[in-house]
DNA sequence: CATGCGTATGACAACGTTGTCAACTGATGA
DNA sequence: TCATCAGTTGACAACGTTGTCATACGCATG
């Protein structure tokens, strides 16, 4: 196995000091054209190509984007993540993903390691950290971007949602459709804690509209389906007689539906659900969810854009930058007009 | 901002040479426990991190496992990510993630990118490749393992489960089923070539039943649930006495199903159903869709084990391993036997 | 006491790239 | 003719770590 070529091979080849060699292939000026044809024959000749461990050591930052998101396994954050890579594409950066786990301690220990990799730039998702992050945060020199939330204060760059927004939407939903007995559940103690944001807001449309929320549970583990049909069974145990749920996902939502359904439970009359994501498959059950869809490729595609964008022109931290993408609610059979 | 403190800094705080330090805090032989100990307070003291890129620069390999899979919206690479980390954890490896899109060109041209990072192991899904893809491969001077198939012949390690057993176990089910009118709906043009085996195994062991495959459809764009539904509209168009359809993973199955339920289809007597992977949702749509369940996130873990293992003994490439892991076939409600 | 050996520590160079500064070229204008 | 300048090109050092070799020391052996 020969070493691969590197600058120095590709200015001897060509004649030229290995320093007029790096100019001329990096494009920067003040590199006359016949220099810069020679160099990049020879590059080309040899199969050379840059070592960016090198240059980063040398510069000050490397060629990589750390992301940090709490899982992939959640149906959230394979989507952003792909969103990203589309975002950041042509540009010669690499994503390094760090999975936190949730809990911003575990995200503070991940992000302390991927900083040593002074990477280009910054994905965090959600805008709820320890101190210790912050201060990481606010030292660290390049753009930042925090994903999936909005509603958090703070002066890095957003592109996300309203969960709050959200909470509200789909709380005005359930009064328009006139329900008054609702519930509402939620998984793993509420850790990513856009849904806690979510619930809140959702409580306090209702309240506002002289609604309360009947009962509500919060299972400790992670969602899934499984999780939803078993947190279904605790919150009917202690409050039978709802009307209506809200749950904090759509896998939840999914897995109680299918709980109902087998216990003869006719939806939407008996009972109304309704998720949060927008997932394929809340067509596919019958009745088809009613959830608010969120744009979650198009969120981490502009996360990367603004990565890039900063990266590209050679800027440090960038401009602040804070966009809020629309929500949607999708109606489909499992919440309808009462008595209609 | 201040620098990060270096080797240098916690050399100087300590008194003592910076090899040394570098030596104490890797915990080599020959340093004295006075030594050590008065390094350690002093990188404690200091706030110290090792800089990687310093560190891959001097030796030959990064602390970075390189993983390429096609995408992560897919339902199958998100278990198999999370996976990779849980067998990567403590080990001080990151993870650089790599989206090849399906198609092996572009697989290469992602790899070569990736390999200027001197990574300390690769993770490639599937085992077909590109000859110039082959051929980076074995020059490759560390771990490399493929996982979710493992069908190829391949001199590196594999970690995954056999499609062509998985086709096999489906056809055997749909015989002892009974059906007989059997069509099959894939597609992506079967770009993750696993799905082809799955087909082409499928078909045989029907054929060496006496049993041919009356129709098939592959839909030319990725897999979702809304193709899953107009594929199923293709097929009926030319196959409308189909007795059952096997898909290439559930996705497509779902969507069908839907589909099919619109039409006032019964399920299974009118037409029955099977996907492949075993998401959680195939337990929520009624009737349970019949699949086969593969071991997603295990085949990670172990892929990651493998790379952590060759990493930890310092050894270059380690040991060829090839794990083929259980598949199980989960039937539902959407086979049954017929006439029964 | 001389020798040899093993342990502990340090000096130095090297990994490949790039920022800074210096040097060279030829052209322009005084 | 000489100073000036823009346009090119190059030498050097530096980024932070670590492998290799050298050195210093203590101890056991002859």
């Amino acid at each position: 196995m020969q070493k691969r070529p590197t600058l120095k091979d590709v200015a001897a080849y060509s004649q030229v000091s290995i320093i007029s060699a790096s100019r001329a292939l990096r494009g920067l000026e003040n590199v006359s054209p016949e220099l810069r044809a020679k160099v990049e024959a020879a590059a080309d000749a040899l199969g050379y190509s840059r070592n960016p461990i090198a240059g980063s050591l040398r510069g000050q930052s490397s060629d990589l984007v750390v992301v940090l998101v709490p899982a992939m396994t959640n149906n959230v954050f394979p989507a952003v993540v792909d969103g990203i890579y589309a975002g950041l594409s042509q540009t010669g950066l690499g994503v390094v993903l760090g999975l936190t786990g949730y809990g911003i301690e575990s995200e503070e220990r991940v992000l302390r390691n991927m900083l040593a990799w002074s990477p280009a730039g910054l994905v965090l998702s959600g805008s709820e950290h320890t101190d210790d992050t912050e201060a990481m945060l606010a030292e660290f020199d390049g753009p930042i971007v925090e994903v999936m939330d909005i509603d958090g204060e703070t002066e890095r760059s957003q592109v996300g949602l309203s969960h709050l927004e959200a909470g509200r939407m789909m709380a005005d939903h359930f009064l328009k459709c006139g329900y008054r007995r609702i519930g509402y559940i939620g998984a793993w103690g509420e850790q990513p804690l856009r849904s806690r944001k979510r619930r809140i807001s959702f409580e306090e449309e209702l309240r506002r509209n002289g609604v309360e929320l009947v009962g509500r549970f919060i299972h400790p583990d992670p969602s899934s389906v499984s999780v939803g049909a078993e947190s279904f069974d605790r919150l009917i145990e202690e409050h039978s007689d709802l009307e209506a749920i809200f749950f904090a996902n759509d896998d939840l939502a999914l897995g109680a539906m299918s709980n109902a359904l087998d216990r003869g439970l006719s939806i939407p009359d008996d009972m109304a659900f309704a998720g949060f994501n927008g997932l394929d498959v809340c067509d596919v059950v019958r009745p088809h969810l009613t959830t608010i869809v969120t744009p979650r490729f198009e969120v981490g595609c502009l996360a990367g854009k603004i990565i890039a964008d900063t990266f590209r022109t050679g800027e440090n931290k960038g401009p602040q930058q804070r966009r809020e993408l629309a929500l949607e609610l999708r109606q489909g059979g499992t919440t309808r007009l009462r008595n209609a």
